[in-house]
DNA sequence: CGCCGCTTTGACATTGCTCAAAGGATGTGG
DNA sequence: CCACATCCTTTGAGCAATGTCAAAGCGGCG
């Protein structure tokens, strides 16, 4: 299931057709916080043209290996990249959510040195290469919020590389939750409860911490224990999150959201 | 002696002042191998107005948190990154050898979010931001070259963390002993036997592959006695190219050095 | 209803860690 | 040229964290 391919449920859609609301808000809300855009610079992305897909979960979106000519957008759902060992195992390096592009490293690099998945039911935009290399040239200000981007996606590898190689497992899971929740809303919340969803199953929750789904399971209900979250189905409620963010090593500053 | 800070020897030696070879010329040299660099372009780097410093082993090029005005360029020796845990403990996130600039990160990314350290006594040269940032947006050719070189550096931060999160602690070592084999001399060493400096220390070993140095040192011996390696000093040997790179589950493909 | 994927539990195995001490090298000052 | 300090490597014994294997529970969906 793993090794399954993606089914391919292309829709077509160019941008306007059939597609109501503006698939590349998101990532123009991104880019905005993390850089400067003026408004040619958003005209710019819009001209994008953009081919849709569905994909469902674990279907791959890229394989290890291949050529690359467009680069992903993620719509709705996430997607995630792996990586495999020599035996087969695992490694999941990155969680994305909508208005990330995930593979960017392809300008550069025309094999890909990864695999790039849905974590569940997730629809993807794809943008030729080309497309958005023109722009790079054309327009400085798309260049350097695409440049910054892809460094903090950088910072962010460097921090996992720290979670998986130096942290417990406790910690370590109580980290990727703290990143997870953190990337996502921004600045963390303060009320006292909160609740989240929590699209990943506890196999690649293993995955992308190196433990096993076992023992992920364990850790989740020590922390849970601790009252520090609390779980039902797939969401869970952060009860605390100053003592999470503590038990979790968590600092923001690597994620460079200033 | 990990936390002590560098001492500081200036020599305020700009170009030819002192300095008989171009201490640019191993930049350029990997800058040429992994992108087109027209003349202009080098002459452009060589303009760069550079200040040299010699640090001590484990001394600071860079702290966590600190803002940066100048990019790290490595003349002579070696230095590495490293992050630390909330309790203290040390996780190495690359290695970097002549020809490195190390934080280029830091021309979009306000505080550092990683340290940087020389491994040994190393001569490094410090460049000022601004002119890197000048001449990034005037040589199109070099800002193509340093964007795919730290493309190349995302793809080994990946490949550390399926590394460390996901191979036992043999195959582990044996990937790192492999890697900086790799790139040290590109493509690898085709006669049978070959002598290589080690330059770090098994505890330094043991902080980039997340484990203990009593363990590094079990596994070294291990892999010497299966006559993979032999080592005397800071010496070793590679006995076996090809049945180390299998042992080390090693595919250079995420090098892209095409 | 019955299958399927995910989660949970238990018993046990093992890798790699901890602590502590000894054994080289190398360098420095007397 | 010796004595000593320092830094790194090596060894041993015991232990803890995490993995393995297997089976049972549970919830959703066709």
């Amino acid at each position: 299931m793993d090794q399954q391919t993606a089914r391919y449920d292309f829709d077509h859609a160019r941008r306007g057709a059939g597609v109501l609301e503006d698939p590349f808000a998101p990532l123009i809300a991104k880019l905005q916080r993390i850089a400067r855009l003026d408004d040619d610079d958003v005209r710019a992305i819009r001209a994008w043209p953009i081919r849709i897909q569905n994909v469902r979960g674990n279907g791959y979106l890229l394989r290890d290996g291949q050529m690359v000519r467009d680069c992903s957008l993620v719509l709705e759902g996430h997607a995630f990249r792996s990586k495999l060992t020599g035996v087969g195992q695992r490694q999941i390096l990155s969680f994305h959510r909508r208005g990330d592009i995930v593979d960017l490293h392809h300008l550069e690099l025309r094999a890909a040195d990864h695999n790039v998945q849905a974590l569940n039911e997730a629809r993807i935009a794809w943008i030729p290469i080309d497309a958005i290399r023109a722009t790079i040239d054309a327009r400085p200000g798309i260049a350097r919020a695409l440049w910054r981007d892809t460094l903090i996606d950088g910072s962010i590898q460097r921090e996992w590389i720290l979670n998986v190689g130096r942290r417990d497992a406790r910690t370590r899971i109580a980290h990727l939750l703290c990143e997870l929740i953190y990337r996502r809303e921004g600045p963390p919340p303060n009320e006292e409860r909160r609740r989240f969803e929590l699209p990943m199953s506890q196999e690649q929750i293993a995955d992308a911490t190196a433990l096993t789904p076992v023992h992920v399971n364990r850790m989740l209900q020590h922390l849970e224990a601790e009252q520090l979250i609390a779980r039902e189905r797939r969401m869970f409620v952060v009860q605390d999150w100053d003592a999470l963010c503590r038990v979790a090593d968590f600092d923001p500053a690597y994620l460079h959201l200033d």
